[in-house]
DNA sequence: TTCTTATATTCGAGAGATCGAATATATCCC
DNA sequence: GGGATATATTCGATCTCTCGAATATAAGAA
């Protein structure tokens, strides 16, 4: 396998990472990991506008994370890789640690300054 | 728990996915994950101006996914949380399955144009 | 066909990320 | 102290992301 592709594989690899990089795509990928819902669903429970829901699903549809299925005239959205899902739990458990650490830290300063 | 606190969580969790979404911060961590290095090792291996690293550091540093130890003149990194690359795992397992899914559709679309 | 509902796309503004170049800091050695 | 080496930071240009607003498309009902 040449280097160049080597390189393009982290490419992919980061843009599937990036893919993720949003708090709004995280909760719809969290809420397709439960159920299949449709765009107006998924507008409702996020609270924000059907444009903006519309955006982060061509994001995860381009970077072929979710299955959209019409159905009338509805769409029904499922999660194509459970896996994807298992990395995000593995990185909320980073993120458990992490601030775990910091509070941690910040308590050993504490006593430290007192 | 407050819901403001729930959106603060999704959002550092955001952050860490950020973290992983690009190339060569992911070859840094897959290269932290076999033993630590310092920068001019780092600089080596990804062939990238050093100021370029450090800024790379920098976000790996600021998301707490990095321990950096000074020793003498060097600066020593290592990988804080192995988790983080067992979730880089999962996703190039996707990345996998999804180039072959790909594939496999492309083939089949063949067939038919033919 | 026209109307309605659901979803997608386009556009432009503002925020944020990445890079190289230059500069700054930190440590060691003389 | 001064000089050398390793690393970090700042700056400015360019690119990318995210959003709301507006518009477009697609399907179904009348």
């Amino acid at each position: 396998m040449k280097p160049v592709f080597v390189e393009e594989i982290h490419q992919l690899h980061a843009e599937l990472c990036q893919a993720l990089a949003d708090p709004k795509r995280i909760l719809i990928l969290y809420a397709l990991s439960e159920r299949p819902l449709n765009v107006g669903e998924l507008t409702e429970l996020l609270g924000i506008r059907q444009s903006n829901v519309s955006q982060h699903l061509a994001v995860l549809r381009d970077r072929g994370l979710v299955n959209a299925e019409r159905d009338g005239t509805n769409v029904r959205y499922s999660l194509k890789y459970p896996m994807v899902v298992a990395a995000l739990d593995l990185l909320r458990g980073v993120l458990r640690d992490s601030l775990s650490d910091t509070r941690n830290r910040a308590e050993r300063l504490m006593e430290i300054v007192r």
